[in-house]
DNA sequence: CTCCTTTTAGTCGTATACGATTTAATTTTA
DNA sequence: TAAAATTAAATCGTATACGACTAAAAGGAG
């Protein structure tokens, strides 16, 4: 055992999951460009569909960005008239964020797209359930310590 | 079941490896920061640490990265003086890169950070190993198609 | 040998991502 | 209730990430 094989790429953990990561998102990128989305843009519009209404710190929680990635962001979003941000009456601190029509209307082409994505990833079933926990268990752990 | 539900964020794959990415790199950044480094650069002079010489294409077949994210990137690194560019004589479209002994130095003071990562993601030893063929086969996948 | 193609880096524009700071509104506390 | 502390979003600077394009060098066919 050498003295620094710990150091060496392939036995990194976190490098598959950042190549995976992007990867995963380049597989995204023709049909989120369909829908006139980036892979960021898409996961914001996602939690939209769920919920309807939110603001900047409840997203952030969810998605682990802070207003300084969401603002801009939310701005491009605001301009191609996917969502409408206006400032809450009850506190004005706060930035209520909601689908516009086009917004929502945008989640029935959104539908192919997991389809594709899932075509592509091509895990069995069970390997797939695995990951997840896995993933989310890593998750927890993290920010734990 | 909705019909939607295949859009909701719990269901996507490629939301918690994008977050757990974004979320193991910012545990390594404190690390990362004493020998100062980005993540990025981090798995590039992993690289060099295993091969001593490279080029940008060998580099960036490897990283899943291109030129455009490479080039200004090994322009920081020599500014640092952890690395020396220059061009191949053989073939002068060739960007020879190597450590400077100072880049070489730089492995012993990493040596800590695989331990200290290790500890935050705390995974068992054969969940670790089920994750790491998982996400391989996912690229493979991916490249695939 | 010369033109054409291919290969390798580099450049440019856009979009995150994030630490640090700022601004404005609200809440707490003395 | 006025000052201090807290909170939410925005702003700023730096560093990827990547599609599209450019420039320069090398290779190959006629």
């Amino acid at each position: 055992m050498e003295q620094y094989e710990s150091l060496k790429l392939k036995n990194q953990l976190c490098f598959p999951i950042y190549l995976c990561s992007k990867e995963i998102i380049r597989k995204y990128t023709p049909y989120l460009n369909k829908l006139n989305l980036t892979y960021t843009q898409y996961i914001v519009m996602m939690y939209l569909w769920e919920n309807k209404e939110t603001n900047v710190k409840e997203l952030g929680k969810t998605l682990l960005l802070d207003s300084n990635t969401l603002t801009p962001l939310l701005k491009k979003l605001e301009q191609k008239e996917y969502i409408k941000r206006t400032k809450s009456e009850k506190d004005e601190r706060n930035l209520v964020i909601k689908l516009t029509k086009r917004g929502e209307n945008l989640k029935e082409q959104a539908l192919e797209i997991p389809k594709q994505i899932g075509k592509c990833i091509n895990l069995e079933k069970d390997e797939t359930i695995i990951l997840y926990k896995t993933l989310y268990k890593i998750l927890k752990n993290i920010e734990e310590r």
